[in-house]
DNA sequence: GACGATACGGAACGGTGGCCCCGTTTAGCA
DNA sequence: TGCTAAACGGGGCCACCGTTCCGTATCGTC
């Protein structure tokens, strides 16, 4: 590969990541070209679509996450395990507006993704500390919309309350009241 | 007003309430103006923009949920009231796809609406049914990519399941567990 | 039945965004 | 330094959508 063709490549990649991360998946490609300082039939002669494009960025970042989930994935407290990544992803949603896209485009790192919680999930249910009859389903379509909320509010404090909101409503195993077992 | 005029207003609004009801407000206006008959011409004969279109769709609509909001703000259970109109809100978001844009578009009811559940809200939270710390705007945010959510997934049960999540997340009043007062 | 005002409808406009083509430039090698 | 294949880039195509324009049809009245 020649070398103003690696130097363009890596550029893209920077230019994608920070307005993907700025936006989301609605970013216009011409900007990321702009952003990158070339044209956009540039941007096409290293990635055939969009969607590649956005694949190749959100790849790198969500295996780093995938790795966090397989490693909590043994720990001792299933609950603080699940419930410690799930402030992760928070993080992670609030800093990047593209998160929440990513939650649900398909993908092999999505499936790997949801795959990895799916386990960090099911072992909090059998220890009691989320709520039965959820699924890993359930749980990203839900964080799809709290997390592209968050970001769009831009405010701190209201990501902060409306995860805890998630958390809360994921640890409550019955209908309602402290009573519950 | 013409007889044929009228006729045609009608149309435009039956019409208008299905699009907007099963494609929300993307729907193109073109597809609209063909449900009803005419041509889009037509449309902007009636009304001036695509956003007044919408405003009249949901403004009927919404004036139903608004009463209903304001006829339980007296009730003795606060935070039955609140729950149970929240309940309400998932159904007619989980029917119709428009509900979930609707909720924060501006206009004068939409406006009512906030107001009137704020009041639902407020006196939840003093009864201690929910937690303290969130407000309308944080409420109506969420219900925005929720309500979407759950419609898209098309999936009675999950919906149920999204809202539950939300309620008893709402309902929590301490970090976690039974203990709390 | 004819006429004027009103309403109709669809073609056309302007803007946007993904994607491609092709004349031009440039890297890398001999 | 000269040559060729690779890469560049931006103008342009196409599809979509909100909105407007205007020639035509229709209503309702005289």
């Amino acid at each position: 590969m020649r070398a103003d063709a690696r130097r363009n490549r890596d550029r893209i990649l920077v230019a994608a990541r920070e307005a993907f991360a700025g936006a989301g998946l609605a970013v216009p490609l011409d900007e990321i070209a702009a952003r990158a300082g070339v044209g956009p039939g540039t941007v096409y002669r290293h990635f055939p679509t969009k969607e590649a494009l956005f694949q190749a960025v959100i790849t790198e970042r969500v295996a780093g996450l995938v790795a966090e989930a397989r490693r909590r994935a043994t720990d001792d407290d299933a609950g603080e395990a699940f419930f410690g990544f799930l402030a992760l992803l928070g993080a992670e949603g609030a800093a990047k507006r593209d998160t929440s896209d990513a939650m649900t485009v398909p993908g092999p790192i999505i499936a790997e993704l949801h795959e990895a919680v799916g386990v960090l999930l099911t072992r909090a249910q059998d220890a009691g500390a989320v709520r039965p009859r959820v699924t890993t389903e359930d749980l990203f379509a839900f964080l799809k919309s709290l997390l592209a909320t968050v970001h769009d509010a831009g405010d701190q404090d209201r990501g902060e309350r409306l995860l805890a909101i998630l958390a809360d409503g994921l640890r409550a195993t019955g209908p309602r009241g402290p009573a519950a077992a």
